[in-house]
DNA sequence: GAGCACTGC
């Protein structure tokens, strides 16, 4: 047996007769198929909903099999000789449902892009195009329900803009992802035949396409929560479109929230914060845009508003369910691997799996295998895919298939929204993913976790529709229909699962309480309470949960409450710079240190070079300095080995530029002196770190472990941290995070004395 | 002594 492979494969790898592969020559499998086909010839994918013929399909409070017959006769129902569907026999407590596809003619733009606007005409809702304006028009509020390649998040502004219906303000679109808003802003540009900026610009952070002419806005979420700090109303906007509604981003939820709150300002006359005050005379409308399933909450929500339908555009997938479920998804996933491989034609097959160790562990058994085929069989070509992973490895999966090849694509749910792979036929579902919970607690500060997890009916249709985007598909699901019929309908919302001390404290500069405001899903009270008890031990609100004017400062800061505490506090121990370096880095998207599995003692080599005996992060600073070292000597290429060599993320220093010189313009803004620096008082920059983090802190016992100053919990240093192994009196953290063990990540010792002074300097401030 | 899905300002 080779000795490099990971024990962990040993144990997975089985006899190659087990998929039907013997001496060099193929034959049919051994085993009697484990799969069962649910979908029927004529209509693939039907009970899966991924070619739904009835919206009502989606609102997914039945069981896929049974919903199609229920639901089936309503629809029929509905249908009226207009082409539309009303649902006027409802009764007043369901939302109203129309459809749109069918009427109308569409106006063309130009003639001289005429490919261009005959494209645009063959999308599904080109059809709608004039119901859809009609009901924008008559409904403050309008919630469009629109299947992945409709073409309703690139042609709904388009139409309400050339409609008229936009007169006195701009047109919102809204993404909760950076790239979404860009490339779908480029597109409409060019549909619109004017440079990108102009007509239709966006808005996304550092970086910004838009002119007093812009009309049409992409932007994310995040962006336009922070547009709301200093323009409560919105005023410059007439209409706010929020695409992909479904996802429920933490702030897309406040968006929606606010949204409402600002219509009833807005189109009330008589309201004393509408137009008389803000002397607007443009009301505002709402779309809501969302894939699947909560249209009818979006509907409730927002007083019955009516529910538009707009069918998509989407190859068949044929869905196939194990017929038992199965105990090891990883040995699971190869087996069907090869049997796709011996039994299907050409084709790339992308394999959903929860992490980066299942990823790695399941290429090696596939790599293993493959070798073993015989010559006439295809070549197996395999690719991973995963956020940590260099993206330079994660695009190796775009490049096209070489003759007599099978690519097979191993990915996390990297691969289910954030990135389409073209060339996919076969999609293979374990059903499992991970995902980051945060457990609120009121003393300690409470801790995320990251555990795996089964995924939501929502997420298994998405997965499903991968192998369907350039023509018929099939997918295997891992898992039992049972299995499917019983996940839950789709994730919980962001606001239900994470940390609220940033929200609570943006929130606050509005005015607002979130206990207060009307959201779709309220967080539970603990989950405020431990979010409320960590800004007031961060200055940011008093004794009466009144916004201070420390907290006023820290929300301006597109940092975490507790950096952004830091970096408030560094200006009385005269070290801004150095803080402004380690908040920036540990607030950039991706890791600075890179790990690589295979050279771990080449990491832990080149990682001593920076390392701080105060921990990870001086550590940190260290690397930055360092960096900054070359990168004022050396040229782009030389700067990139340096990176490579010492196992460290350069796009993180070039994020962490970037955060740095926002975060610099907001300092001048509240008159810190940016340019202070400690020089070489290090213990000034942990105290001002310590600041931030005093609530993460904990004490070492006398058995060694290290118990939390604010709660009961034992936590360990991770592995990954440069304190791992010392014993230190007091240790400062950025998070805590439980897997297997409760461990503390972002370690730095701090003198126990600095909490006494700590706690002086709370009191002198109340 | 052991491991980490994905976003956003």
């Amino acid at each position: 047996m080779p000795a490099a492979i990971h024990p962990k494969v040993i144990q997975k790898v089985r006899d190659p007769s087990y998929f039907g592969l013997k001496s060099g020559k193929t034959q049919k499998q051994a085993k009697p198929t484990p799969w069962v086909d649910v979908s029927d010839d004529d209509s693939l994918g039907k009970q899966n909903g991924l070619k739904r013929k009835n919206p009502n399909n989606m609102n997914g409070h039945h069981e896929p099999s049974a919903n199609g017959h229920k639901k089936k006769k309503r629809r029929h129902s509905l249908l009226s000789d207009d082409g539309l569907q009303h649902n006027d026999a409802n009764g007043a407590g369901q939302p109203k449902k129309h459809r749109i596809n069918g009427a109308g003619p569409s106006t063309p733009q130009g003639s001289k892009a005429k490919a261009i606007a005959e494209q645009r005409q063959q999308l599904p809702i080109a059809k709608g195009r004039d119901a859809l304006i009609e009901e924008i028009r008559k409904n403050d509020v309008t919630i469009l329900l629109g299947e992945t390649g409709s073409g309703k998040t690139t042609q709904v502004p388009q139409y309400i803009l050339e409609s008229g219906l936009a007169k006195n303000g701009m047109i919102a679109v809204t993404q909760p992802r950076k790239v979404a808003a860009t490339s779908l802003a480029a597109r409409v540009a060019t549909e619109q035949n004017v440079p990108l900026g102009s007509l239709v610009g966006y808005a996304v952070r550092f970086d910004e396409k838009s002119s007093p002419e812009t009309r049409i806005k992409y932007l994310t979420d995040g962006m336009i929560v922070r547009e709301l700090m200093s323009d409560p109303l919105l005023s410059n906007y007439s209409v706010v479109i929020v695409d992909e509604a479904h996802e429920r981003t933490l702030r897309t939820d406040l968006l929606i929230a606010n949204l409402k709150k600002i219509q009833k300002a807005r189109n009330n006359p008589s309201d004393p914060k509408g137009k008389g005050k803000a002397g607007l005379t443009n009301p505002l409308k709402i779309v809501i845009m969302s894939a699947t399933l909560d249209a009818e909450k979006f509907s409730r929500f927002y007083h019955n508003a009516k529910i538009l339908y707009v069918k998509g555009r989407q190859h068949p997938v044929k869905i196939y369910h194990c017929a038992e479920s199965q105990l090891d998804y990883t040995d699971a996933a190869m087996r069907t691997f090869f049997q796709i491989h011996t039994d299907q034609p050409p084709g790339d097959v992308l394999i959903f799996l929860p992490g980066q160790e299942d990823i790695e562990s399941l290429q090696k058994s596939i790599d293993l295998y493959a070798k073993q085929l015989p010559a006439d069989k295809l070549e197996v070509l395999t690719c991973t895919m995963f956020a940590a992973q260099e993206h330079s490895q994660n695009n190796k999966a775009f490049l096209p298939t070489p003759p007599k090849t099978r690519k097979c694509i191993l990915a996390t749910n990297i691969a289910e929204t954030s990135i389409t792979i073209p060339g996919i036929k076969y999609v293979i579902d374990t059903g499992k993913c991970k995902e980051k919970q945060y457990l609120a607690r009121v003393s300690g500060g409470g801790f995320d976790t990251l555990l795996t997890r089964d995924i939501t009916k929502s997420s298994a249709m998405q997965r499903a529709g991968r192998a369907g985007r350039e023509g018929k598909g099939v997918c295997f699901r891992l898992y039992t229909e049972d299995a499917f019929n019983g996940m839950a309908l789709s994730a919980e919302p962001e606001i239900l699962r994470c940390s609220l001390t940033a929200s609570i404290l943006n929130l606050k500069t509005l005015g607002q309480n979130l206990e207060e405001l009307d959201l779709m899903d309220k967080p539970d009270s603990d989950s405020i309470a431990s979010a409320l008890k960590t800004l007031w031990l961060l200055g940011a609100l008093d004794n009466h949960q009144k916004l201070t004017p420390d907290g006023r400062q820290m929300a301006l800061f597109p940092l975490e409450p507790q950096y952004a505490c830091a970096v408030v506090a560094s200006k009385g121990y005269g070290c801004t710079s150095e803080v402004l370096d380690i908040v920036s880095v540990l607030s950039a998207s991706s890791k600075l240190f890179i790990d690589i599995s295979e050279q771990r003692d080449a990491v832990a080599e080149a990682r001593r070079k920076f390392r701080h005996s105060y921990g990870d992060h001086l550590t940190v600073l260290n690397a930055v300095r360092a960096y900054r070292e070359i990168a004022a000597s050396e040229n782009k290429h030389a700067r990139r080995e340096w990176c490579r060599k010492h196992f460290l993320n350069e796009r993180t220093f070039l994020e962490a530029r970037d955060i740095r010189e926002q975060l610099v313009v907001t300092c001048n803004r509240v008159g810190i002196d940016a340019t202070v620096s400690a020089k070489e008082d290090e213990d000034s920059i942990i105290k001002s770190i310590g600041h931030g983090l005093a609530g993460n802190s904990a004490f070492l016992q006398p058995d060694g472990s290290y118990k939390q100053t604010m709660g009961q919990t034992i936590v360990k240093v991770h592995p990954g941290s440069s304190l791992c192994d010392k014993k230190v009196p007091a240790i400062i953290y950025d998070e805590l995070m439980y897997t297997n063990q409760i461990y503390a990540r972002g370690v730095s010792s701090i003198p126990k004395s600095f909490f006494l002074s700590l706690s002086a300097f709370k009191q002198r401030k109340a």
